[in-house]
DNA sequence: CTGAAAGCGCTTACAG
DNA sequence: CTGAAAGCGCTTACAG
């Protein structure tokens, strides 16, 4: 039935039953708007379904130089924020005719590093690299890895073209938001200073906060790894005395866990502090109160890496960095200030 | 400094630079026990590291017919319940030196099949498919296939190896929970009797409920899509009057919006009304009451979904069906029924 | 222990 | 519009 090694059908046995040349089958399976004479095609064509071709994306990528995959590297999965992504860039590939080969680092670095190395070892013909929040830059300049790669989310600059959204006027805009509601002493729940995009966040509450020239209290808690953290955190707080009134969170993590923690020390939310989180999980609009948060455009970033991707190989050039914005979305966990 | 089309050298190039042919680079740079002089090898392996030689991934599946790559087919990955299940299976793809092609099919089967057709012609080792709880069975039988898969989540049987979690045995043990703490009077929440998962989870109730011999209550509300169903069905219950005291909800999302509903309508969680949900999302326990649910070991099953794949391909026999076991997390929506 | 050569399944100038 | 041939970068019997 067929020479292959594997059994199923090559283009040489397509061209041999259809009477014509391998190259000529090759054109006609290939190159759609390749000039072949009808008859010709259509006894390729023919052919091939009937004898159910597969044509081998190793060899055709072997001989063209090209594999129409990308690879990508994520942190983890199991974090909303990055599934999103992961699904706005697969939504992009499949548009584009893209394969996606992915890899989960877990924030190690040598992991990383071992994935572009795979990544480039298959041929991709681009990587994307969707960088943690305390991830520092590829191993490789762009000149050492040779194919186009763009960066996903905020990190120190290393000359890929970036994907980022703006932090600072997130958490300018989420403070811009409670203050409005007339809060006027504030506290900022974080994790660490290296990880951009919660330092900017916080940046951008006390950017607000001085632009206003009035007065205001604003303190900060950092080191918070997580929920864990952060209910501990604010339950100690609650009994040596919480003065904010407004809890900005750097993300619906530490903001499900600072309503935690004031739901159990019998403070209500938000009716006695509003809590106001970053990321907008899926779930977080499900409890209650539900959460108010600035949503990341996560999928989107995704969709644009893709598309930035798609541009460098086809020639063309590329802004060093687009900026996304954040959405505030209003929800149960804020209200104006009462008064205390 | 290269013949090669990319720039980036060959190993031809590694072999003229070590003075040897191309087939003994081959064999000290692939095969790692093939016998080579100790001189000749290491000149080799020092002329591919002065040269940054890698290997072309490409070439080398040609010529074996065996790429070490597998592809996954997910539904979605904003979903933890897969997003867990593709960490699983990144961990355990990393470990056996696999790479992984990962597409979203959204739950729609055309999609699934244009991803095993891609899969098939980039000529991955094996193929993974996570069913979706609505999903039918491939359109491919084993045999047409060609090369080995399996299935990952619950699903018709269709000659595939399966990994599931016994959903039956998982809602006859929350039940069993619930009743232990003297509930009596049972509401379960599901959406569609098509999808495996949850029928399942609805039977083990009533397989418990009625394994007791003594008197029960047991309604189910069906056709419920989310947690914003889920909301509304219960709200509407309230105030029809719920008689149920302990809420069995298919999904975590179904328990949580439950829970809303039930906290809108003034019923107390878990003083009131106990709500249990399966899945064990990350942020269930974060949430006041944290979410008593049945934990899915979604990772677990991705993990082997791997390595039942790698059995297969080393020619192991491999058994038709493996059933794991969802373990019961006790947190805040449940508790010891009060007596109304 | 090593090499020459064929082959994996495609694509693509080059000729006609 | 079509074909013969070289080539993509590896691996692997087959000989020695």
């Amino acid at each position: 039935m067929s020479g292959s090694r594997t059994g199923s059908p090559s283009i040489r046995d397509v061209a041999r039953a259809a009477g014509v040349s391998v190259a000529t089958a090759s054109r006609v399976l290939a190159k759609a708007d390749y000039p072949v004479a009808t008859g010709t095609r259509e006894r390729v064509l023919d052919a091939s379904r009937a004898l159910g071709f597969v044509p081998n994306a190793l060899a055709r990528g072997l001989a063209r130089a090209k594999t129409d995959s990308i690879g990508v590297i994520v942190p983890v999965l199991i974090n909303p924020y990055y599934a999103a992504m992961v699904q706005g860039i697969d939504a992009a590939a499949q548009e584009n005719g893209i394969t996606m080969l992915l890899s989960l680092s877990g924030g190690d670095e040598a992991r990383r590093e071992t994935a572009i190395g795979e990544f480039l070892a298959r041929q991709v013909d681009g990587v994307l690299i969707c960088a943690g929040a305390d991830d520092h830059v590829p191993g490789r300049s762009p000149a050492a890895l040779g194919i186009p790669a763009v960066l996903i989310g905020q990190q120190a600059n290393a000359g890929f073209p970036m994907i980022v959204t703006d932090n600072r006027r997130a958490g300018f805009e989420a403070t811009a938001y409670l203050w409005g509601l007339g809060h006027r002493r504030f506290l900022y729940l974080t994790s660490h200073d290296a990880w951009h995009d919660f330092r900017e966040r916080g940046e951008g509450m006390l950017d607000y906060l001085r632009s206003t020239g009035e007065t205001f209290e604003a303190e900060v808690f950092k080191g918070l790894s997580g929920e864990a953290d952060s209910y501990r955190r604010i339950r100690d707080a609650c009994e040596e005395g919480l003065s904010a009134t407004a809890l900005l969170a750097s993300t619906d993590r530490h903001a499900l866990g600072a309503i935690a923690a004031l739901t159990d020390a019998g403070r209500l939310v938000p009716d006695d502090v509003s809590v106001m989180g970053f990321d907008d999980y899926v779930t977080s609009r499900f409890v209650r109160p539900a959460l108010t948060t600035m949503q990341m455009p996560a999928a989107e970033m995704g969709r644009l890496g893709v598309a930035r991707l798609c541009d460098m190989l086809a020639g063309k050039a590329v802004p060093p960095e687009t900026r996304l914005l954040a959405a505030a979305i209003e929800r149960g966990s804020t209200r104006a200030y009462g008064g205390q």
